[in-house]
DNA sequence: TTCATTATAGAATGCTCGTTCCAGAACGCG
DNA sequence: CGCGTTCTGGAACGAGCATTCTATAATGAA
C-alpha cells in the first residue's frame, strides 16, 4: 500500500455536483471545482478522471438522490393526490424561498448539453425515464387502491407529471413568483382528479 | 455619407439567433457567429456591439416571432381547445421530426443564464410574461364565447400552458419520442375541458 | 478627382480554460 | 528504518476565447 486519500470521495462528489448544478457544465471551471471541493487539480483528475467524467458521476449521484426522494414522497400512507400535491408544493416552496431556484440538475443538463453530447444526453434520458417509472409505479399502486379511476392512463399521467415538473422548475428559475407557481401547480394536479 | 453596409442586418440577426438557439450562449463562439452570419468580427461588433448584446437582440427577435406565431395560432376561427391542440400538436411534430429538437430559445436561455446574468434573466422573464398574456387573452375571448366555463381560472390556465409547453419542449429535447410527447400533450390539454 | 467617413478582413492581444507534468510529501510494508 | 507506491499542490502547456486594433477598401459629397 501507499499514501491514502486525504478526502472523502462522497463528500467531494456532493460538492462538485452542487457546483455543476448551480452554474452549469461549461460555466463551472476547474478552478471552481477545486474551490468547491477543496481538492487540487491533480487529485480531482486522479480520483474522477476529468471534468466531463465528474459531471457524469454528479448526474448519477443526483439521480439516485432524486429517485430516493420521489419514492419516499410517493410511498407515504396518504392518497396519491395528497402525496403528489405535497411533493409539488414542497418544490414550489423551495423555488420561492431560493434553494430550488437553480432548477433541476437533470433538466439543466438536458437544456445545456442534450443536443451536443450524446453520452450526457443518454444519461439524462435514462434519468428522466427512471423518474417517470417511479411516478408510474406509485400511480399503479394508487389505482389498485381505488384512488384513481381504473380507466385512467397512468403511463400518460406519469409522463405528464415529469414534463410538468420540469416546466414548473424552469419557469420558476426565470420567475420565482409564488402566485404564478401555485397557479401552475393547481392546474397540473387536476390530472389526478377522479 | 460613406461606405454602406454590405449585409442585411435582419438576415444576419436571424442567422445569429439560430446559432445561439442551437448551441446555447457560451457554446457559441465568435467564430461560430462569423461563420453563421458571413460577417467578420469587426462588422459584427460594429453593428451589434458584442456577443451578449447580439444574444439580447436575438432574444428580442425570437420573442416577436414567437408572439406572432402564438397569436396567429390562437386567433383562428375554431374553438380554443382545437386551436391549442393544433398548436401543441404542431410542436410535438416539430420535435419528433427534428427541427424542434433544439428546444425553446427562451427556455434554453432561462436554463443556461437565468441564475448568472440578471439582464438576460429579466428579458427571459418578460418574454415568458408576454407569452402568458397572449394565451390569457385568447382564453378570455374563448370564455366570453362560452367555450370555457365562466368559473375557469384563465390566468392559472395560461400560466400552466406556458410551463407545460416549456416542460414538453425540454423533455422532448432529451427524448424526442412521439408516444411520450403525445401522452404529455393529451393530459396537458385536459385543462381546457369543460 | 479628392477627401472625410464608414465598413471590412484579419491580425494582435490578453485572458481563461482543461489537461498534463513534475517535484515532493505521506503512508504501508519489509 | 528505507523503499516502493500513491497522493498532493502548483507550475506548465497549448488551445480557445471575446474583444480591440490596424490597415485597407468602398462609398458620397465637394
Amino acid at each position: 500500500m501507499a499514501r491514502p486519500r486525504e478526502f472523502d470521495s462522497d463528500a467531494v462528489l456532493e460538492r462538485a455536483m452542487q457546483a455543476f448544478w448551480a452554474k452549469g457544465f461549461r460555466a463551472t471551471s476547474l478552478d471552481d471545482l477545486c474551490a468547491a471541493t477543496g481538492l487540487s487539480r491533480s487529485s480531482l483528475y486522479a480520483a474522477f478522471g476529468g471534468k466531463r467524467s465528474l459531471l457524469h458521476q454528479s448526474l448519477s449521484r443526483y439521480e439516485e438522490q432524486g429517485i430516493a426522494r420521489i419514492t419516499a414522497a410517493l410511498s407515504r400512507p396518504v392518497p396519491i393526490q395528497q402525496a403528489v400535491a405535497d411533493f409539488v408544493g414542497n418544490l414550489v416552496e423551495n423555488i420561492v424561498t431560493g434553494s430550488g431556484r437553480i432548477g433541476c440538475f437533470i433538466g439543466n443538463c438536458a437544456a445545456e448539453l442534450a443536443r451536443q453530447d450524446r453520452a450526457t444526453a443518454a444519461r439524462v434520458r435514462r434519468s428522466l425515464e427512471r423518474i417517470e417509472a417511479t411516478f408510474r409505479d406509485a400511480l399503479v399502486r394508487a389505482q389498485s387502491r381505488g384512488e384513481i379511476a381504473k380507466t385512467a392512463d397512468v403511463d400518460a399521467i406519469a409522463r405528464f407529471l415529469v414534463a410538468g415538473i420540469q416546466g414548473l422548475r424552469l419557469v420558476g428559475k426565470a420567475n420565482p413568483d409564488r402566485a404564478a407557481l401555485e397557479d401552475i401547480q393547481s392546474v397540473m394536479l387536476r390530472c389526478l382528479d377522479r
